[in-house]
DNA sequence: CTTTTCCATTAACATATATCAAGAAGCCAG
DNA sequence: CTGGCTTCTTGATATATGTTAATGGAAAAG
């Protein structure tokens, strides 16, 4: 179960003992979410930091009544609405699965407890921190510099499995467009 | 010259010890931007994390032929294209200054030499990095989520500073409109 | 299976915002 | 001062993209 969790702390941290990582992993806790359900809450504090076992999850705006998303999180991924998460002040996105999903969860307080008793653990949150702002960074820099066209194209060659686990509609909200301009984006691309 | 900065770093880290901040102050350059000049272009490596203690200086792309810019800093606080800086690989942004500007650099190595050999400063860049995630991720909220007029409006009510000291064009790319549109969204403002 | 719901496509139309072009205003340099 | 940059404003026009609505197919639910 905590296989592909300890690698990837294995990886941040390739000094990590075997007391340090028994540390992190009473402090772990299993969820289980059906395939639609909500992590977590826009306007609730959110409680943690998510990797995802199994399963696919999305983190999105709801504004107008209408969702745009911003990130998605399969296998061996890290899911968190993080401003929330470190501000611990309410969300202004929601975070739900798309498919049944196994979450390893480190709920805020115990992330707390980790870094005063183990500061090793600094540097694990000092990479996770540094690896979540490349990557907003670079979808940013996709959101500002790039055409529509040239974002869907992105997501073709490098986030293929999205073309196949996420409905397009949400694909456009996350390229930054309505799912019908999507659709004709699609359709001159294919010609 | 160091107080600034040393205060921000004691605030990261409140039980910092005059030995460990000697050692950061030691690896600390000092560096000068005439009005207009570049701190780093894109295309090559940012060498460095730039504290502002005088002056100010701006984050931006180059698409086109035309600027888009993604950030502005002013004295005590922090500007990088850090995702250049902590993957070492060519920046998409460029940093210049828009006032004659006073920088204290710390260089890319020395900070990887102060991580390996006091490790009390992973802390610090776990909160650095923390902190520039939620700066980033609370930009992209507003560019997601509200409407170019709100935008406009959060910079008058949370960043008035900008508004007397950068230029408008630089803000209507900054909030990711044209300058024209800017222009009449000030206009109706007014009335 | 059959029914319902969800999702993608397509077309006609609407609109926000960009672009182009010109002039006015402010500001710096000689 | 005065002439030249740079920046801001304003108007006319263009266009990319959104919106609304209808259709058909696929997937899920019963």
């Amino acid at each position: 179960m905590f296989d592909g969790i300890r690698q990837y702390y294995q990886e941040l941290i390739p000094k990590l003992s075997d007391e340090e990582w028994l540390q992190l992993e009473n402090r772990l806790v299993i969820e289980s979410y059906p395939k639609g359900s909500l992590v977590c809450r826009e306007g609730e504090n959110c409680k943690g930091v998510y990797y995802i076992h199994k399963g696919l999850a999305r983190l999105y705006y709801t504004v107008d009544g209408r969702e745009i998303c911003t990130g998605f999180a399969k296998e061996g991924e890290y899911l968190s609405e993080y401003d929330s998460f470190l501000t611990q002040s309410p969300a202004s996105q929601s975070m739900d699965v798309l498919e049944d999903t196994i979450i390893i969860n480190l709920p805020y307080e115990k992330m707390q407890d980790l870094y005063r008793n183990y500061p090793i653990y600094n540097q694990a949150g000092r990479k996770i921190a540094e690896g979540l702002f490349i990557l907003i960074s670079r979808y940013n820099t996709r959101l500002l510099t790039l055409s529509p066209e040239d974002r869907y194209q992105y997501i073709i060659d490098n986030q293929y499995h999205l073309i196949q686990r996420v409905p397009q509609y949400m694909l456009a909200s996350f390229i930054g467009i309505s799912p019908e301009h999507l659709s004709r984006i699609r359709k001159k691309m294919i010609r």
